[in-house]
This record gives structure tokens, sequence and C-alpha cells, in this order.
RNA sequence: GGGGUGUUAGUUAAGUCGGUUAUAACGCCGGCCUGUCACGCCGGAGGCCAGGGGUUCGAGUCCCCUACACCCCGCCA
């Protein structure tokens, strides 16, 4: 018997033998996906990353190995040699290596399998909460496999893209000074410095941008970035950024380098031709038609804002509008086409769905035949002239439904915004993973540079403090901040941001106008920020980049319906690794170390 | 910080109006079987019904609390 591994060398994988391969002596390693016990006959599928290969030991040819077979169960993992052979009626279609066996002439359990916790099968049949504890075993199943496979070509692509076109893979550190603002840092205690403590890097932004002004004009990293912020399904503390930033450029070269990527991996990985260029929309359009700046394309039902309407008709009869645009509140609806066919059960469990995003209610009115509402606790008071504006503005027809919301700017946006994704999933508009149409790339440009920040009663940064203004908005950089629109550009498909960047502010001192707007006096930009003034000061170049997504990518490429099926050890909604039980104790000893006094109170 | 959904053999689920021995399938163990591919047949083991408290003659089932997982709001430039 000849030894597997030091003699017998793998010779395919189980997802490769064609009937080309009929008659060759193979050798292939792998774990039992499934057996078949005839007794006189044991099929086993043998998988691999690559695939499944129907193995086949007989008693009659080699009746040690067919013992040896008998006791293979799920999982084991085995090496085999056998010879390749047609399965000729016995095909399996189902398969890709349906044509063929293997009839097994040796065999060898490198190591048995207990019962795994869950079955390693395609479909997802067991808590997520076991899949993370056993994370190494949910990893071999096929599914999650073709994702990390697919996420190794993006990487690659990715490189070679930027490689190609003469950007410099540089690297950035993770341990940085923590600055105030933008998302909460995790921190890192420093032994060396008493009391003084590292910030995980949230994103190389400033790096980046130093890089620039050092002179290496085009730069580009895949990058691990950390925010210290509550998870959700398309976010995890700790997430991949490919990360771009370019000297002497404006927004349309950005745009121009990141559709290439772009399209390079729909293309290599999908087969899919995107259309160039992208769309473009700007901010505000945005907001008002879809309620975010991350709108999903693939389906229409855009919000109708109302707020004019409403002012014009001195509230119409409808005290709570009246109030809500009084309090600089907003208006806007959505109108459901008749052919949704909502019953008031229904209606009523979108209510449900939008209090609980802070919204006081759902107000709705059917469209009668005359234009008049029904089923609508607002028919009563309205004056029929704001009524017949609101159809107008609405386009609404007879049998259709309009839905209200009405109140404070951000909850009116959150919440519809969220409503007409809801309906749309509801009404089956949005198209399923791989059919046509199903990729709606949208540029997002233009948003305002400030927003009011109502607590400090302040100006502060929409995004961050770096971003250029439009030049033909300077002006009102001092009389009116939040006019002030900006270079500022979100990459978005099918509602799912994949990524930001802007042009940046070279300008020493327009930075400074900007500063001053935001309340933020030398000194403080100095404390925070000095360096970066210091090096703005030195022949900095124009530049501009972008932070593309990287999980999110894979996620929408792959059709994976939450990122942690695309992250390879994940952390769970409250930051855990369930399978290592971090984050963990360490000891009184260890926290001396770093001059760090825990103020946590463990319960007895 | 807030709202919602869930937790029953190893796994996936069923469990009626609160009623006495908590079912089934897959997996596991033993036996049989040479053309299966969701192989089949016979037999068997396997349960702190997430944890704690309460209501009740009686709780998997009703109530409260806690833990964990998931979804959403806030948060995430």
């Amino acid at each position: 018997m000849a030894r597997f591994i030091t003699e017998l060398k793998r010779t395919h994988s189980c997802g490769e033998l064609t009937k080309a391969d009929i008659g060759k002596d193979v050798v292939l390693f792998g774990w039992v996906n499934n057996r078949r016990d005839h007794g006189g006959a044991v099929f086993i599928d043998l998988r691999d990353r690559e695939g499944l290969t129907q193995v086949v030991f007989e008693a009659d040819v080699r009746p040690e190995v067919h013992e040896l077979a008998g006791d293979l169960r799920l999982e084991f993992c085995v090496g085999i040699r056998g010879t390749v052979v047609s399965r000729g009626g016995n095909a399996n279609p189902k398969l890709r290596t349906g044509e063929i066996e293997v009839h097994a002439t040796e065999l060898t359990i490198f190591n048995r399998s207990e019962p795994t916790p869950f079955p390693i099968e395609d479909k997802v049949e067991t808590s997520e909460e076991k899949r993370l504890q056993f994370r190494y075993l949910d990893l071999r199943r096929a599914p999650l496999q073709k994702t990390l496979m697919t996420r190794a070509r993006v990487n690659h692509l990715t490189r070679n893209y930027f490689s190609e076109r003469g950007f410099l893979e540089l690297e950035t550190p993770f341990m940085v000074k923590y600055t105030p603002g933008g998302a909460r840092n995790f921190l890192v205690p420093s032994r060396l410095n008493p009391g003084k403590f590292y910030a995980l890097a949230e994103s190389p932004q400033l790096f980046k941008q130093l890089y620039m002004m050092s002179g290496f004009d085009r730069y580009f990293q895949i990058v691990r970035c950390f925010r210290d912020e509550d998870l959700r399904l398309d976010r995890q503390p700790e997430f991949t950024q490919i990360d771009v930033e370019m000297s002497f450029v404006e927004q349309n070269d950005v745009f121009d380098v990141i559709e290439g990527l772009v399209c390079k991996l729909w293309k290599e990985i999908l087969g899919v031709e995107l259309p160039r260029p992208f769309q473009r929309m700007p901010y505000a359009e945005s907001m008002a038609k879809y309620g975010n700046d991350k709108p999903d394309l693939r389906f229409d039902m855009p919000h109708v804002v109302l707020t004019d309407i409403v002012k014009a008709h001195g509230g119409g009869g409808v005290p709570l509008m009246h109030e809500a645009v009084q309090a600089k509140g907003i208006v806007k609806a959505i109108r459901v086409p008749a052919s949704a066919g909502f019953s008031r059960t229904d209606i009523e469990k979108l209510e449900e769905y939008v209090k609980g995003m802070g919204a006081k209610g759902l107000a709705r009115a059917k469209i009668a035949e005359n234009g008049e509402w029904t089923q609508s606790p607002l028919a009563k008071n309205i004056t029929p002239e704001m009524r017949a504006a609101i159809n107008a503005a609405c386009g609404a027809q007879p049998g259709d439904l309009l839905l209200f919301q009405f109140g404070k700017e951000n909850m009116v946006h959150t919440v519809m915004a969220n409503l007409r994704v809801h309906l749309a999933k509801k009404m089956g508009l949005i198209p399923e993973y791989g059919s046509g149409g199903s990729w709606r790339y949208l540029w997002v440009v233009d948003p305002p540079l400030f927003e009011y920040d109502e607590e400090s009663k302040t100006w502060a940064a929409a995004h961050h403090a770096f971003t250029r203004p439009h030049d033909e908005d300077l002006p009102y950089l001092e009389t009116d901040p939040g006019r002030v629109n900006c270079y500022r550009y979100d990459l978005v498909l099918n509602g799912f941001e994949l990524g930001g960047g802007s042009i940046r502010l070279h300008d020493p001192a327009v930075q400074a106008r900007v500063f001053k707007a935001m309340g933020i006096s030398d000194e403080e930009a100095r404390v925070k920020f000095g360096f970066l003034l210091d090096a703005l000061k030195m022949g900095a170049p124009p530049h501009g980049g972008i932070a593309l997504g990287m999980d999110r990518t894979v996620m929408l490429l792959t059709g994976a319906e939450s990122l942690r099926d695309v992250v390879a050890w994940p952390k769970t909604q409250k930051g855990t690794d369930l399978m290592t039980g971090a984050p963990g104790d360490v000891d009184l000893k260890q926290l001396r170390e770093v001059y760090v006094k825990s103020t946590f109170e463990p319960q007895k």
C-alpha cells in the first residue's frame, strides 16, 4: 500500500473530473459529504472546495478497502485513490462531475468526525448562533466557500486593476491618535505611555491624504477599518474598505476610475456589462424623492413632498399637518397604486411598522371615483382645495392609496424611506438576485457641506471637515453656511451605500474659513489636525478620493443576505465572537500593566 | 438607550382549551442490503422544553424577570 500525502499526491480536485478523464488513476482528498451503504457497494460523495465526486467501494474488488469504507461517516476527512469510470446510464445530471465516478482502490481515513452540531448542507437549517459558534463547520458549506472564493477574486482583481493604472498599494497605521467626532473609536491602552490610548483607525483618511502631500500621486489599499458603533445587517465593527486617493483630479476623474473597477468586477465575476456612465443624482433630489441618500432605484414609487401645498393652504383644515409645517417640519406622501390591493389589515400592519421607527401613526386616504378620500381620518376636515392639490401632486387615481407622514424632517425622511422599500418588497417590485435590470448604480452628488446641529446650535461638517466646497458657494461660507454644497459623492447600489468620498480641501485659506463657519477656533483646529494643516501649507496638491465597502460589494455581488455571510469570522450584533468568546476577561495584573482600571462591577 | 421576533432530542420542527408517558423526520448506535445519489428495510439510544421566579390541584403551554441570537430606530463624517 502506497502512503497518502507522502507518496500519493493529490492529482485532482473533487470538482473537475469529467468524461475526458475516464481511465485515469487519480488521488482525491476531501470530506465525506454523504454516504450510501448498500452492503456490497458503498457510495461516497467526496467534497472539497471545488465540488463533489462520487467514489465507489466494491466488496468484490478490494475487500479490505470496502470494509474500511463501511466505517465512513459524514465529515470524515479521507484520501482515496482509484480509477475514473463512466457512470453510463447512471449519470447524475445535478453534479458537475456526474458523468463519472471513481472506483476506489485505496482509502485512508485521515481523521474521523464526531457527529457535527448541524448538517453541512447548502441550505442553512440551523440558527445563526450555532453557525457562528462552529464557524469552521459553517464555512465548509458550499455557498460560503463560493462566497469567500469570490471575495478572494475581488481582492485579486482590485489589486491588478489599480496596479495596472499606476496606483501604489501603500499601508497606513491601524493604531492612531484619537480624534473626536465621527464614529466612536476602539481604544487601545499604551503600556509605555501611562494613561494614554491609541485609537484603532476608523479609516485611513488623513494618512492617505498625507500620502498625496508626500507626492505618491495615486494610492490604494484594501484595508481593515474599525468602528465601535452598533451593528446591523450590513455593519460590522471591523470591515474592509477599498481605499483610494488621487492627486490632480476632479470629481469625474474619481468616478471614472471607480466605475472602471466596478464594471471590471461585475464583468469578470458575473459576466454582466454595466452601462456607463453611472447615473448621477443631486443629494437634494435624492432626499426629496426617496428620503435618504442611498435610494434603491430598481423600483419607482417616489415620495411626494407636500410641505409647500400644506403651507399654501394654511394647513388645509388638517391641524396636525399645519402644526408640522409651522414647526419647520415637512409633509410627504407615497402613492400606492390600486393594483397593490392592500386591505385594512395590511395597512394596520404598515402602521405598526412605521411606529417602530418613531412615527406617531400612518395617515392614509383611499381615493374615490370623484377624487374624495375614504377610509381616512383626514377626510372629514380637509378642505376640498387642498385635497385636490394633493391628489394632483401625487398623480392619484381612483382606487389608489395615499400614505402620509408629517413632522420633523429627519423622522419623516427615515420613516418614508424605509416605508418605500418595505412597500416595494410587499408588492414584489424588487427583482430577484441575478435577474435582469437588477444592478442600479448611482452617484449621489452635491450634498451640503454642513448640517445644523440642533443641540449645540452650530454648523457641523456633514461628513468631514476637509471636503472642498463648490467654488460658487464660497461666498456663503460666512453668510449662509447651510446653502454651501460640496464635492462629496456616494456610490449607491440597489439601496446600499457602497462607498463615499470627496474632493479634498487643499487651500489652507478656505480651510480656515470652513473651520470658522463650524465655530472651531484656530487653537482647537491646531490641537486636532495641526499636522494636516501644516501639510496643507507646504505645497499640498489638489486631490480627492473614495473608499468602497469591500464587504458590501461582495455581499451584493454574491446575493448574500447579510454581511455576516461574506465575512469569514463575523461578530454578533453585540460585537462578540461566539466561537472564541471575544471580548474576554483579563486579569487585574494585565490591567495594571497598561494603567487601566475598570469601573465595571461584575454581578455575583 | 428604545421597539419587535425567537429559544422544545445532536439538528430541523410539531405540541390543540393548561391535564397525567413531550411527538416526527434527519443524524447517531446495532443489524440487513452491489447501482445509490434525499438509497431502502428492521431494531435501539437520545429531553433541566434557554435560565430564574410566579399563577394553578396541575405549566413546554399563562404572567414577570434575566440571558442569548436576529431585525429595526437612535448611532454609524
